[in-house]
DNA sequence: ACATGCATGTAACATGTTACATGATTTA
DNA sequence: TAAATCATGTAACATGTTACATGCATGT
């Protein structure tokens, strides 16, 4: 039930065509959500069925028709009364976790070789945070407009999410160096 | 493709049913994944065609019967195997957070009144999860046994996380206070 | 009397993933 | 010459959610 209020959401700033919404997907909301393109596709034609968006088709020289879509009233007022509902406790689901709950399963060293690739993994993805935050946000320690405090905010939860990763990382490996092989 | 092993998983430590499975479910693993009992009888059933798990019609008294469900040889093998794939980047997928990113949308003091109840939420998830470690694991100072690092880890990390959302809950607080309304 | 627990499921639907398809244009 | 980009999709399948169903036992 979320991932139309993720488009939603997305058209309530700028007109987007599918393209541009699977873009939007895969570089600005990433570190909280994402989804493929097939799966934005069905979502538009749903959402038009029901009235929430609208879209124009444009025609381009040389390339197939685009749909541009826009938020309806109704839409707005369906991503308003979402936006009012009660926080859930958060449900997890990670597929490192779920090894890690296992690791009595394998020697110490396959554990510790895949801790440590684990940490590297989240390593590359804090620096692509950072890059893309600088890019987009500007510097960290100045006050964001209020137009762009959901993307600062969101941003820097995943940072922290990241930097908890690979502290625990650490923490992990550290353990298990200290049982005997 | 990870449901299956969450519940090879849990099959490798004990013989159980699919409705132990989901007691399990909730009570074990619910910090880094879950299942409703649905889910887990279909994808019994699937992992008994495949060879990878068989059962042992029990018999109860003034109850349904039930079927225990074993780990074969090929599932603890398929389990290995998966066990030593490499580690994917982490994917995320939060419904608070896509609120918190639309937050331009509502005044400041509904979003503050939001941050507090999630901040509420996850202070009552992180002492079930103390709870629940002081009941299963013990102290937290002592070095958990070789059989219970996997379920030490995990626990570790799912605390790490929710406290990095309260301090982050704090911070976000005090990022909207700071805007005039 | 009513809810909760034990134990098993079906059905319908929503969501997510993977593979395949088209066809021109631009970049390496 | 191969690939990546723009732009739109279909099909098949896996996974996840919600509602409904059964029937007995125990606790409040």
């Amino acid at each position: 039930m979320a991932l139309r209020y993720a488009v939603l959401g997305l058209l309530s700033k700028e007109h987007l065509t599918g393209y541009d919404l699977t873009q939007k997907f895969h570089s600005h909301i990433s570190h909280f959500w994402n989804a493929h393109h097939t799966q934005i596709y069905r979502e538009l034609q749903k959402l038009e069925k029901e009235g929430l968006v609208s879209y124009d088709l444009v025609q381009q020289h040389e390339r197939p028709d685009k749909k541009v879509y826009t938020l309806t009233d109704h839409g707005l007022q369906d991503l308003l009364g979402w936006m009012a509902e009660p926080p859930k406790p958060p449900s997890m689901k990670n597929e490192t976790l779920l090894r890690v709950s296992l690791f009595h399963l394998i020697p110490p060293d396959q554990a510790v070789q895949y801790l440590e690739a684990s940490r590297q993994t989240h390593v590359e993805v804090l620096n692509a945070m950072k890059q893309w935050g600088e890019l987009h946000l500007g510097s960290a320690d100045a006050p964001p407009s209020y137009e762009l405090i959901g993307e600062t905010l969101t941003l820097d939860f995943g940072m922290r999410f990241i930097q908890t990763w690979i502290d625990w990382c650490d923490y992990a490996i550290r353990m298990f160096r200290s049982f005997p092989e």
